[in-house]
RNA sequence: GUGAGCGUGGCUCAGUUGGUUAGAGCACCGGGUUGUGGCCCCGGAGGUCGUGGGUUCGACUCCCAUCGCUCACCCCA
């Protein structure tokens, strides 16, 4: 029996997390300056939650989801995305009574059982962020802001493009104004977007079939058919989004595949991506909040997904120092010593190794080499005796006596460190 | 769910019209330096050729099935 993991799921190697880790200390430090919060939520919550909240005739819902029964047959669901949970923990723990505006940021695995192609995982992670109570386009435009700093400071390479979705007041009769105009020329679309008709008119504006295209000139545009609230809201998103400098391109035809969207929506995309393009992307969510058994207070976020990000970070990452010192010991005198002096270097604050199989002299100098460590100590026989190990600079290649008290590894220590300490001025 | 491509040591790949002990580079271990790394030289270990069946005197090579991976469609982060 071979185990292996499962079909879309990815082990992160020791040669990766570094990058993983420098998104996440960015994100995190972005979010705090941005005033935002952490919450950390399950991964499995009831399943009715993700079909209230993403919407029952999306495709998540209907074929994406890992929904079993636990050992009650009650339905659980490993979460699809981050917003769901972190408003049921809003709302489950009244958290709008602690002020009115509240900014939560959430770092974690999602799943969607879906079939893994570039850009895309059945475990894959994100960062989910939610600004809950706040109406203000101002804000939607700071929300941007958040993300687009986060991915600039990464020193990623993409564009800001919006919509708006309007509202329950103007989406119905806009999509029944496309809806007609489509079926008018049912018989010349492709395939797809027959289909599409009827399951996600909105989507039929991004196809790529040239055919389709040529019909599509003269479609209605969402942007026009917006009312006057939802009109003068996106204006102030723009103009928000101006006053700070970030450079976005209005695009009508963008479509989000959940159902909890009204008014502004955005995606951050590259095509550096293979098939896929958005390596964020969010929007305002009023009511949502509402539906889920809460307090009736608007609602806007954003996710960014993780494995794109590292995709466009390109994974090399400048790999630091491993280790400060390696200790050589030879003999069984010296190992002994050896041991106790690596765990007082590393309690000093040192990053201190030493070879625990009994190696010669040679294959410790090369685990020191692999571990770019910055210096070597070597204590053999003759060492002891002398009262003072070898000192070898490990990047120049010069080694000096240091003289040490074999038989008190703490001072013994305490002399390694300051002499570390007085080369490192030099 | 649909389609295409690919499965040979840990990694990247060779492998002639089917022919005898399946190779290389990198990585790993050891030696050259009886106690000194990164370079060089020498040696070593490591492979049920994804799996199962079939054709054949003989299969890594041909055929079928199956599993897995990758990319794309769909959709999405």
């Amino acid at each position: 029996m071979n185990v292996k993991a499962l079909k879309g799921f990815k082990d992160i190697l020791p040669d990766e997390t570094p990058v993983w880790r420098r998104i996440e200390a960015v994100a995190r430090e972005v979010f705090a300056r941005f005033g935002f919060e952490e919450i950390r939520v399950p991964v499995v919550e009831k399943t009715e939650l993700f079909v209230r909240s993403i919407g029952e005739a999306t495709d998540i819902v209907e074929k994406e989801m890992y929904t079993f029964a636990d050992r009650n047959g009650v339905s659980v669901t490993l979460r699809p995305e981050g917003t769901a949970p972190v408003l049921r923990a809003f709302v489950e723990h009244g958290l709008h009574v602690r002020k009115p505006v509240q900014r939560l940021y959430t770092i974690g695995p999602m799943f969607r059982y879906e079939r893994p192609q570039k850009g895309r995982l059945r475990q894959f992670h994100q960062v989910s962020a939610e600004v809950l109570g706040g109406a203000a386009p101002f804000l939607d435009a700071e929300v941007m802001a958040a993300a687009w700093s986060i991915l600039e400071e990464l020193g990623v390479d993409v564009s800001l493009e919006i919509n708006s979705l309007g509202c329950a007041a103007c989406r119905p009769a806009f999509r029944q104004e496309l809806v007609a105009f489509l079926q008018q020329r049912l018989a010349a679309l492709c395939p797809d977007c027959q289909r599409r008709t009827a399951t996600n008119p909105l989507r039929v504006l991004d196809c790529k079939n040239e055919a389709c295209r040529r019909q599509l000139a003269g479609a209605p545009s969402i942007l026009d058919a917006l009312c006057s609230g939802c009109r003068s809201h996106f204006h102030a998103v723009r103009q928000g989004l101006d006053l700070l400098h970030i450079p976005y391109r209005e695009n009508p035809f963008m479509v989000r595949g959940l159902d909890y969207y009204c008014r502004t929506t955005f995606e951050l995309v590259t095509d550096a991506l293979g098939a896929q393009s958005a390596v964020g992307a969010g929007g305002r969510y009023d009511g949502l909040l509402a539906r889920l058994g809460g307090p009736d207070l608007p609602g806007i976020g954003f996710g960014m997904g993780l494995e794109r990000l590292t995709l466009l970070c390109g994974g090399q990452e400048a790999s630091g120092r491993d280790c400060d010192l390696f200790v050589a010991a030879l003999g069984d005198r010296a190992r002994s010593f050896a041991f106790a002096l690596v765990h007082r270097l590393r309690r000093s604050g040192l990053r201190a190794l030493m070879d625990t199989e009994g190696k010669g002299l040679k294959s410790q100098m090369k685990q020191a080499a692999r571990a770019s460590a910055a210096w070597t100590l070597i204590v053999g026989d003759n060492e002891m005796e002398e009262g003072e190990a070898v000192l070898r600079d490990m990047r120049h290649g010069e080694q000096a006596a240091l003289p040490l008290t074999f038989d008190d590894p703490l001072a013994a220590a305490a002399a390694v460190v300051q002499r570390l300490g007085v080369a490192a001025e030099a």
